[in-house]
RNA sequence: GGAGAGGUGGCCGAGUGGUUGAAGGCGCCGGUCUCGAAAACCGGUAUAGGCUCAUGGUCUAUCGAGGGUUCGAAUCCCUCCCUCUCCGCCA
């Protein structure tokens, strides 16, 4: 959420760089001013009548343990307090229309990020290692993992239906193994406290991180009991420190959480729908750090290499780009993807998007810390992918496939594997 | 799921309709004292919003959440949430 003061005092630059984004949103901005300013108008003139109705009451207290009559001021109270009820009725409605906007207005992008309208205007930040290359055709995952066994998107289908991904014996604990790795890597050698949060979210928290309001059809919903299944272990480690005022020597906060990620896909069917590129379910490790405001980029930058150390230590090539104000996510001020190359796909699969909210969802979730002077303030919200499993599954199978339709694993799994790096 | 108890400021804890934003204690900050510290004593110590702006002032709201009764609600009524105890059920 922004900052309602930032758009009364600062409208132009608000609109400004909400029109870099190329949604239209910056339209709203004067809708968003009007309402303030009706509310403040209405909330001043209940103050007030408020004010007059607590000094009379106080005059009728002393004026009754006096025994004396208070019967006129009583009476003419009761009109205050009628027309006082009638305003604050006033002011609720006003109030609910100003959060209705303020909740579906994006994110303002950073300074340092691009100016584009889509994808193709992302610049590309950095390479690390090369595209294998293969004395044959690579085959795409789906046909490796099938016939390997580790793999049966038919059988997943049967139990529920098409994006679902069914895992199987080794390729079952290549999955967990996995988990545990990541988990491992990030919590010994980058300095992270493990999370394992609850996946089943209240209302509230899905607002805090800001998928909704707006992205409500994306959403895997209980409706019996109006929860929502987490699409991202971002919404209950983020929303953990809700409504909490934190002590400044508390943070950075950093966290890492594996959970399963639920998402509908509702605006992308038919796309990627073969094999785990695009599924209704898949596990990921997650980032998420609580930082002071001047240390947000710094650490921006520090995420974006713990996630690009996953790839490095499983040897597998990625290209980190940058995305362009048009191609950036509602909540995030600016975000760096990592994109693994495929060979069976003959592309690159973003396995990671590391992205600083700075106070758009500690403003949203009510999460400040103290500072030296006392002053209480919102600390900057980093959450990161550490990295996606299903697509780093992909690029494993695809990068080390073998030419006998085998898979020779990096090393540094054999001890999540019981050993066995050569799946056959 | 059933029965009971309870949710008050950073913490503990008073408070059942009238200057109660809230006693008292602890903690914390500042000061006095001291060579220094402790003790003692004095003072201060919530959050949000509006107006005003002189680092200040002032008004409003907030005692789990929301609604109601009343001139006036932490105190009375209703609904919901959470915690604890016992029973049931269950992995």
């Amino acid at each position: 959420m922004l900052d309602i003061k930032l758009i009364r005092e600062n409208p132009e630059l608000v609109k400004q760089r909400l029109a870099t984004r190329g949604r239209g949103d910056e339209a709203r901005v004067a809708e968003i001013a009007t309402l303030d300013e009706k509310r403040r108008k209405l909330a001043t003139e209940s103050d007030n009548l408020k004010s007059e109705r607590n000094k009379v009451s106080k005059e009728i207290g002393v004026a009754k343990s006096k025994g004396q009559d208070a019967g006129p001021s009583m009476a003419a109270m009761k009109q205050v307090g009628d027309k006082i009820a009638a305003l604050d009725q006033e002011i609720a409605t006003v109030e609910a229309q100003l959060q209705n906007v303020l909740l579906v207005i994006p994110n303002l992008p950073h300074e340092s990020v691009t100016v584009g309208k889509e994808a193709a205007d992302n610049p590309e930040m950095r390479r690390w290692g090369t595209k294998t290359e293969f004395a044959f055709q690579p085959k795409p995952h789906w046909e490796i993992g099938e016939k390997l066994g580790m793999l049966d998107f038919a059988r997943a289908a049967k139990i529920s239906g098409s994006g679902f991904i069914l895992y199987k014996g080794v390729g079952a604990r290549l999955e967990r193994g996995l988990i545990n790795f990541l988990l491992d890597l990030h919590t010994t050698q980058h300095g992270y406290t493990e999370i394992f949060p609850p996946f089943l979210i209240k209302r509230d928290a899905m607002i805090g991180t800001g998928q909704l309001p707006k992205f409500e059809e994306d959403m895997y919903r209980l409706r019996d009991d109006d929860l929502y299944l987490a699409p991202t272990a971002e919404v209950p480690v983020a929303n953990l420190h809700r409504e909490e005022i934190l002590r400044e020597d508390q943070l950075p906060i950093n966290y890492c959480a594996y959970t399963p990620c639920f998402r509908r896909e509702s605006g992308a069917a038919g796309r990627e729908t073969r094999g785990m590129i695009r599924v209704h379910q898949f596990d990921k490790v997650e980032m998420i750090k609580l930082v002071k405001p001047e240390n947000g980029y710094n650490e921006l930058e520090k995420m974006t290499a713990n996630a690009e150390k996953v790839l490095q230590l499983l040897g597998l090539h990625y290209r980190v780009i940058l995305l362009c104000t048009g191609d950036m996510g509602f909540t995030s001020a600016k975000t760096y993807d990592i994109e693994v190359w495929a060979p069976g796909q003959n592309s690159y699969l973003e396995v990671s998007s590391c992205s600083n909210t700075e106070e758009f969802q500690s403003r949203r979730a009510n999460i400040r810390f103290k500072d030296a002077q006392g002053k209480n303030r919102f600390p900057h919200i980093l959450n990161g992918s550490g990295t996606a499993l299903a697509r780093l599954y992909v690029a494993l199978l695809e990068t080390y496939q073998q030419a006998d339709g085998s898979v020779k694993l990096p090393e540094v799994l054999a001890s999540y594997l019981g050993g066995q790096t050569h799946i056959c």
